[in-house]
DNA sequence: CTGAAAGCGCTTACAG
DNA sequence: CTGAAAGCGCTTACAG
């Protein structure tokens, strides 16, 4: 590995000027400028990012956290189909992590590791900041790293403070644009087929509806709102339950479009036809859902701002600004043909 | 932060020791351990992650490469459903790095990079190993990586050398297996869409196929074969595009699940029907192949043992193994609704 | 069994 | 404008 040291000696200078030219720091002359830079480019050379990280007790890097690890083993039997959304937002967070020219690490975490701990062990790393998705909102690493100095965006969870803050999607206002939509085409009875209410998003998606509902003069019968899990396996088999217990219902709001997936078969399997007998809506727009036979009616999130302020969020509390108030990004209904009139009684 | 020096002086030794007595090295009487562990546990210490990998010139850190960044921007315009194969694989490539506790760092690629540079890149950052997913054949990394003494394990592209290998699915044999298939239903002419040939898979499940072909005594019309992308918007568009040009086929070869979907969908515009009019196959067996309508007969690739199986041979080489062979994972054929017997015509 | 000292490759006061 | 020296937090010969 090429060294500053032998970088400083092609240019007949100190280790000191080396660091300082290729820094752009302090007044070097502009011969003696020359001279480094040539001498760095003849030997290739680039500055020890392990060195720089020590002396500087902070890297460039920004912890990327997620749902994946904390499930232990359980996630190896699943299909895990309620990732997909956050693979269309992750590809956003590299991107501009990648302008910003920050690495981004997935530190390893072994099971036995309290939230405190987990905190130290980014410590240890010398990480700028930290990106967490989707967490649960029991997570325990939230309140951990509310409580920290390090700068921290959670991603669809709530946690909050002088070095934390999150950006989400405006999920009350989509489920309420999306129920307003099936009320409107003239059904009362609806299902909610949501993955869980102890995601922050799960619950916020159902309070939207009743919202809707409410207003409308209607209300929500709460034997229709069942929690399945984020998968499309999962959903299926709570739409196949549902499907057993009562048919009285003329639509279902499923919590993603990737668990839309899953009711659609089962509505399918049923002998239902959609929408001629059931309308059936979902949640994200991820780029399959105009796949789906009908073309799913769903709320598309903004993915790309989502991923990409993240880390804009994140950069500027590196930088030193405290306390930045969280941030909700408009969601938009988009209407396919997954959905339709209700059927006359 | 808390160092080992603090924790020396609480401990009443030198750092030397305490180092000894957490790394597990050298002889230590069992009261000074025990006095040095209170110590450490009191303080809540954790060694620096960082200044480790300085002295030891090496980090328990694994660098992940794929597709994505070397995009460019290209990639904010498509839904990329092409990754949602290599999300499965990424899970269990972070579980298995997990319970190895290594990191996981996708390092920010300034777009100007060199393959020389990026390797180098990797060596500022004290890196054990990379793996790499998916690279196009023609990607300059490959060549670069296979050169440098930096043990790398390519999934689904070939690179081997003395710190070098791969892993892949044995997608010739996989594509004969559907081909085969697809020939005993009546089956002869039968169209291709791959997302292209520069990939190595792409390429290896098109020979099997012609192998299959070959074996049974046809041939396969080359104007038969379309390259289109692996997206499944680009399938859909290479799809409509045959459907315009011609429709001798009674069979439909998709280079993915995903592409499948796409596919599907333009069969489904034109009236055609799968799989009385037009059979149609996947590859992978994505957890979303089964809830297509009707359920997608496909190859199973074996995304456990791939990303699991990456992990450890890596490992392998990182402790000192040398010019480990490739691994080639049997594929399986997984017939579902997708396919049946060809027109009579 | 234990410790003082050197060193990993940088950056940054401090001095000139 | 430039450099010698100290120091970031560890580990590891070397010596005892």
């Amino acid at each position: 590995m090429i060294t500053s040291e032998q970088v400083a000696r092609l240019a007949g200078v100190s280790r000191t000027t080396v660091s300082r030219v290729l820094n752009g720091t302090g007044r070097i002359s502009e011969e003696v400028r020359q001279r480094v830079l040539e001498a760095a480019a003849t030997l290739g050379y680039e500055p020890n990012v392990v060195a720089q990280s020590m002396v500087r007790q902070r890297s460039r890097t920004i912890v990327l956290g997620m749902f994946h690890v904390e499930e232990g083993l359980s996630f190896s039997r699943l299909g895990e189909t309620k990732h997909y959304f956050y693979l269309d937002v992750l590809k956003y967070i590299e991107a501009e992590a990648a302008e910003a020219d920050y690495d981004l690490l997935q530190p390893s975490r072994p099971q036995d590791m309290t939230p405190e701990g987990y905190v130290r062990s980014l410590r240890t790393r010398n990480v700028a900041g930290a990106i967490l998705l989707a967490l649960s909102s029991a997570d325990a690493r939230i309140p951990a790293l509310v409580q920290a100095d390090l700068p921290t965006v959670f991603i669809d969870a709530v946690g909050q403070g002088r070095f934390a803050t999150y950006i989400k999607s405006d999920n009350g206002n989509g489920a309420r644009q999306v129920t307003e939509h099936l009320l409107s085409l003239g059904h009362r009875r609806i299902a909610f087929l949501t993955g869980s209410l102890s995601n922050m998003f799960g619950m916020e998606r159902i309070l939207g509806a009743q919202q809707a509902f409410t207003s409308a003069g209607y209300s929500l019968d709460p034997d229709l709102i069942r929690q399945s899990g984020w998968n499309t396996e999962q959903a299926y088999e709570a739409a196949c339950q549902l499907l057993n217990e009562r048919r009285d219902f003329t639509a279902i709001v499923a919590g993603s479009d990737l668990m839309a997936m899953g009711i659609l078969r089962a509505l399918r399997e049923q002998g239902l036809c959609v929408p001629k007998d059931v309308s059936l809506t979902g949640f994200d727009d991820v780029g399959l859902a105009r796949y789906t036979e009908p073309g799913l009616t769903t709320v598309r999130q903004d993915k790309e701002a989502m991923g990409r302020q993240a880390i804009q969020l994140l950069l500027r509390m590196i930088e030193g600004e405290e306390y930045i108030p969280p941030v909700t990004l408009p969601t938009r209904l988009v209407v396919r043909q997954s959905t339709g009139p209700a059927p006359i009684a």
